[in-house]
DNA sequence: TCGTGGCATTTGGTATGCCAAAAACGTAAT
DNA sequence: ATTACGTTTTTGGCATACCAAATGCCACGA
């Protein structure tokens, strides 16, 4: 065989890549209800009352101008994540965690962190190992993490996903991402707690000099032991929250 | 409100706790699809043949003698698993891990046993990790792991997931079960190839050791190389596997 | 022979309707 | 007033029908 180029075969239509770009798959239904809902569930403050949040298929197909089968085929989903759990001629009903699951659920976290740091360690490049300070760089000494709560605990989950992602390891990221979208059903309220925050952000730069340094059991040892940190704390101080 | 006592309210009905259960929720059709098609897909070998593998609603639905419905609604849930994907317009495909995929799997599942381990340290009953051992009392010098793979490789599995169990985190254990499924696509190829079925089992009672000794540190190592182990032999020598 | 156009088929997506279980409501008997 | 019981309503489960996009087949024509 002579191997005729990888060239196109039909000689009429011109090789010139006028750029068509794959026409936009317009998401079903389906997907785009997952999307809504889930984004619903995380934006409420599931821990605020104490009576159980219920969802209702027929009035979100209302609400969303959809039949009630896609909505059955998103919570299907949502079920599957965790976010909700559907009781036969009950109901839906949105899951409360409880602080032993959020606590289980940050130890895996910190599991899959300390692993992502080790990866880091001999893979990445030290640039991008540098610029997670970036994160950082709008607090200092005049402008303390505890003053700027809510400022630095966003940049706080940004911080850990950019560590995550930079192992370049999609399993670990999906994974951390999903366990993350539980436990931020807390607004803030634990991750960004006065008391913890003062401590946060040194501790981050530790895990940063480490990575820096290739040091694989140093840059593990200190990503684990930060978040387990975080586990362990609101295993102690996170009563309040569960009613 | 006096509160008048925790107790139940009618007086007609004895407290006296006659064991009864919360009456069979008679499992749904989605559901029953949904395992139906879990085990199909984890049973077949999706590695054997180089073209995809294709599901059909239609066909599906009259094979287990139900609508379309809830055979969607368990192809939904299993797209949430990446078991299969949907293409819109085309079919359902089972999806098809390639070995990078596997290796990263691998490593995360690395990162929870270890976490597990350290875990164990601190709360599992000595007894229960002694038990450990028992997995494997079947196997002896006269009776080498490598002249019995496919029995050793059942036993490592369940090994590894009693292992996980020691835990009590349910999150750990779900993570770990969940990423099994998904490597244990490559019916013992892998897990039980014969040159690392040698250097398995003395790492196995490496691991048990440590965790008796109550030495946290190195039972999370151990458990970590361990496994890091298999994902390292399966990136080298996994090449025949992914056509 | 090869390319073109169109029709039939296949396939997932969505809307609807009905069903049965369970809860909510109401009413009558004690 | 309370209990018992029957009726209505609510709610998720399931079946079915139809749609539109993608594909494949086939006849027709250059």
């Amino acid at each position: 065989m002579p191997e005729p180029k990888q060239t196109k075969a039909s000689p009429t239509m011109a090789d010139t890549d006028i750029a068509i770009v794959r026409i936009a798959p317009e998401t079903s239904f389906k997907n785009k209800a997952y999307e809504a809902l889930k984004e619903a569930i995380l934006k409420m403050d599931i821990y605020a009352t104490p009576e159980p949040v219920m969802l209702d298929e027929r009035a979100l197909s209302e609400r969303l101008g959809v039949s009630r089968t896609p909505i059955r085929e998103a919570i299907a989903m949502l079920e599957q994540d965790g976010f909700v759990k559907t009781v036969p001629r009950r109901g839906i009903v949105v899951v409360r965690r409880t602080k032993a699951e959020i606590v289980d659920m940050i130890r895996a976290w910190a599991a899959l962190e300390s692993m992502a740091a080790r990866l880091i360690t001999t893979t990445a490049r030290k640039k991008d190992i540098s610029s997670l300070r970036d994160f950082f760089k709008d607090f200092s000494d005049d402008r303390l993490p505890q003053d700027n709560i809510e400022e630095y605990s966003r940049a706080n989950i940004a911080f850990h996903q950019a560590l995550i992602s930079l192992s370049e390891s999609p399993v670990l990221v999906d994974l951390t991402n999903d366990l993350l979208l539980h436990v931020r059903g807390y607004r803030q309220l634990t991750i960004g707690r006065k008391d913890r925050t003062a401590t946060s952000l040194p501790e981050h730069l530790g895990i940063i000099e480490a990575l820096e340094a290739r040091d694989t059991e140093l840059a593990e040892k200190r990503a684990r032991d930060h978040t387990l940190g975080l586990a362990a704390y609101v295993e102690a101080h996170g009563q309040e929250l569960f009613t």
